[in-house]
DNA sequence: CGGCATCCGGGATGATACTG
DNA sequence: CAGTATCATCCCGGATGCCG
């Protein structure tokens, strides 16, 4: 995989080169709640409507979800469906360069995880996590 | 390993217990800079000290800078260590929890590859990148 | 009723000058 | 070199209203 092709490399001009890179396209991931959104719509594995957005991604207002959506949907993130009917239907999804991101968060998943393994030994909250039926 | 446990399980129930989960711990990233700090930080091998960082992450300021460290470090992602001398020497490191983040790290540096191939199919940007020397 | 826009206050961010 | 201080600006959040 292309997953070594980056530090490996001794050259520390290159590091500066797609530091540049990936400064400018992580900027399409800023915004307090992008990173969560695709979290949601990728583990929801299908289109998410608004509202269950608004439900999954916790704390966010309507605002923000709207205006975030915005920028993900001109950025390419994913696409945005509307079924003209009554009540109002509004679905989300991830496109192909989305989807792409399954990898990343996929990992970032995992280390969060892994950091409440670390912070907490006595195990309180992660009892939480195994006690879902 | 434990990249497919997430998404994998059909329990929609299991989903919002790790969103919540993943809401939390990606709030240690939430911060306009931090991200790209990390993969500098990752990227550089070693530690880097504050000048270092201020060119590397490229737009950001002395005041977010420190800002972003100091939280940075408060979480427990990072760890600053200063040298007694004249002039002043301050080296950001990442702690294990730090560099755990490293897999993730790595496949956002690719996907950001990705998007950058998958928009300028003319080529122009790219050439950027292999043209370093 | 669900999805979206507008107005306004407060906190985060940015630019610049200054200090040890 | 590595910060601090100050002030301007922008993003975020809540409330409210519109529209199918």
């Amino acid at each position: 995989m292309a997953k070594d092709r980056h530090w490996n490399c001794g050259d520390p001009q290159q590091h500066l080169v797609w530091a540049e890179a990936t400064t400018d396209a992580l900027r399409v991931l800023e915004g307090k709640w992008k990173i969560v959104i695709i979290c949601q719509l990728f583990g929801a594995k299908e289109p998410l409507r608004f509202s269950e957005l608004e439900r999954r991604v916790e704390g966010v207002n309507q605002k923000m979800l709207i205006q975030q959506l915005k920028e993900l949907e001109k950025d390419g993130i994913i696409t945005r469906t509307v079924y003209p009917q009554v009540p109002p239907r509004v679905e989300y999804a991830l496109t192909d360069l989305g989807k792409a991101l399954g990898p990343a968060m996929a990992e970032l998943i995992d280390w969060t995880y892994l950091r409440r393994e670390t912070l907490d030994v006595s195990g309180s909250a992660k009892q939480s996590l195994s006690a879902t039926s």
